[in-house]
DNA sequence: ATGATACCGGAAACCGCTTTACTATCTCAT
DNA sequence: ATGAGATAGTAAAGCGGTTTCCGGTATCAT
């Protein structure tokens, strides 16, 4: 059996001098020791590296000012029943020594880590390219500043890890509780929800009752677009909508089905074509659209990139964006305003998106009670893609 | 004075009752006493919210093992000393449980959080839509995750408020050290540098000496483009550079020179225009190239997104590319692939960009003595839009 | 004066886990 | 047999704050 260093044993039989290395924290000495007996060949078993303690505790700022923790804690955490000189005198030596209370004693006595997990399943990477991402995010953090709250970020490639990863942050009591960016399936999350601590809160529409979410009004965006191209007088409009159907695509063609309602129109599946939201699929469908014999004067894409497909389509074709087809995307990526010409579409409320988010994480936080999910309201961005109908046959 | 709730006071005044509010942690009955007063127009003054304690301590695993605490906590870290059998009965136990150690307490422990800061500067909100980044995060998690840590983000809109939440998020433990994203002035953090506790790791060059960072072989990316283009028999070659000049920009022009003098040319001022990254400005300076008497038969332009703007110029002056001129571009955006010509580049090494400063972290925390700072190579994407120089004047 | 009540301040307990320090048992060469 | 050395296990002491609980003044109406 090998000879190795255990605590106990360390100072008898490897060491000849009386020392004992007692405890792990080595002074140069003991460390000194360690080596010379290291180098002789002998090996460690059994150890632990730990860092260098505060450098200053709370302790230490009560003793500069003379007063017990207690007081201290009650300074710091603006609480009543500290006269006012004592206040002034810990804020002044808190203010000098420039002292920051450990957030992780912090947090292990008042139950609270202070940290919000943001989790984003990305399947597809186009999520982080899209800018609607950076405004969610920034939306959140905006509330996270204001509340001296951290936000955790983790990503997972399949909404079924992100759902598991989710749910160790929370019962790890890492975080306090969590955003998740929407996911095709909650499912997978409904089934790990009751193992979770704390609130949590998606982005997107809820699939599975009683998941606090927000989501924007794609409805209404889509009923404000299609009124808006009703209105210039368009007549038959054709739809670039999706195969796939998340509740989002969902809402956008209700809203559709509504205006066309509105405006005493038939809903004509002729007009409907399908995307998988790529510019391709987008410019595949438009040619479709346009190839009818009753060809549409005005097209809606339910997402901004089959809109910038549609607008090649088109031009390909020879047709004049807005003088011979009018076109509205849904979304307002970057591209959207870059396009020539530019792109009138319905703006996604990213930032009130994420900010709605987090209050919502903080109120259930707090024990307000949950009442129905937020809508944020999207807006019609109307830009140079869209005109009034020409006369007929003009 | 207002009647007020005062711990002690409670009782007698407010409650006529016999029953005494000791403690914050209302049971029902006290919660029930507590709302008759407050209905009753009695004010709450001095209360503190706790939420829960844990469901499940290391103390009651052991109980339930039949074992001590200390015992439990060995088991969890892996460490000597428990016996075969012990060691699966706590296990079981843990399994059947689902039992997770409170990262909150444990990091009070071992003084460490297990959280990675992630600091952006995003001065530009380009950097967040820029997927470099997002490989830049992905490089890191796969570090950060491996080693059963999690990432915190941070974004902040000026470098000297990056500089000071880095700081801030380090003294209060909040994490155990960052990585932050290049930032174009370091002076800001440098002046706060001696405030921190725990590592700091940066991506990009370090312009104060003695900052671990990591950066991508800019210069050898720039070499390898230019070799191209000289090898395809280019002799004027245009470049598109810009008038910031952050370290990365001189880093590719360092490459650009030593290519030219290689290949024993001359380095033309009239052959460098300037942009400020983006398409707009590569657009124009591509047409101050192409619009010199002795015209360039291929251009190098220090970014992507310029060089995107410099192949629309090419096809507003009727050039062909590759035919009749060669371009190439750096980073290797999404939209260089999806470019007609496809573009050719240089990759950015992003994932091991990332991955190499969270190792680096990862070895400062472990006391791993800091050696130079690694350099990442860059990787030159050959497409469709370079092409031997065409016979002269054919 | 004198309770009754409000305001202050501190000792001690606690949050949930890790580490120390020490005892007890087992192994094994002498 | 026996003591040295290795292994197992645990009580107790942290980690760095917050909260409880209680005693001591200051104030104030009677």
């Amino acid at each position: 059996m090998d000879w190795c260093f255990e605590q106990r044993v360390v100072a008898h039989k490897c060491l000849p001098f009386g020392i004992r290395i007692a405890c792990a924290r080595l002074c140069w000495r003991s460390l000194a020791l360690l080596c010379h007996a290291m180098c002789s060949g002998y090996q460690l078993k059994d150890f632990t590296v730990v860092t260098a303690p505060r450098t200053k505790t709370i302790d230490d700022i009560a003793s500069m000012a003379g007063v017990s923790a207690a007081t201290v804690s009650k300074v710091i955490n603006n609480r009543p029943y500290v006269s006012a000189e004592k206040r002034a005198t810990i804020e002044r030596v808190i203010a000098e020594t420039g002292f920051v209370p450990s957030q992780r004693a912090r947090g292990l006595s008042k139950r609270r880590s202070f940290i919000l997990g943001l989790l984003i399943p990305y399947t597809s990477d186009q999520l982080f390219s899209d800018p609607h991402l950076l405004e969610c995010v920034r939306g959140i953090e905006s509330e996270v500043n204001a509340r001296e709250y951290n936000l955790l970020l983790s990503t997972a490639r399949a909404p079924s890890e992100a759902a598991s990863a989710c749910v160790r942050l929370l019962r790890t009591d890492v975080i306090d509780g969590a955003i998740v960016l929407e996911t095709h399936d909650l499912h997978q999350f409904s089934a790990m929800l009751g193992q979770r601590t704390g609130p949590l809160v998606f982005i997107g529409y809820p699939q599975a009752a009683a998941i606090p979410a927000v989501h924007a009004d794609d409805y209404g965006g889509a009923l404000a677009a299609m009124r808006h191209l009703l209105g210039a007088g368009h007549r038959r409009i054709g739809i670039i909508s999706s195969h796939l159907r998340p509740f989002a695509i969902e809402e956008r063609m209700r809203g559709v089905a509504d205006a066309l309602a509105e405006a005493g129109l038939m809903n004509d599946p002729a007009l409907v074509a399908l995307g998988d939201f790529s510019p391709e699929s987008g410019e595949a469908a438009a040619r479709a659209l346009l190839g009818l014999a009753d060809q549409p004067t005005a097209i809606f894409s339910l997402n901004d990139r089959m809109a910038l497909g549609a607008m090649r389509a088109a031009a390909a074709l020879g047709l004049h964006i807005p003088a011979d087809l009018s076109l509205v995307g849904f979304d307002d990526v970057a591209l959207a305003a870059l396009a020539t010409p530019q792109l009138t579409t319905v703006r996604q409320p990213g930032f009130a998106l994420g900010a709605a988010a987090a209050r919502l994480v903080f109120g259930l936080l707090d024990g307000v009670p949950l009442s129905a999910s937020p809508v944020i309201p999207t807006e019609l961005i109307v830009r140079g893609s869209t005109a009034a109908r020409r006369a007929e046959r003009a």
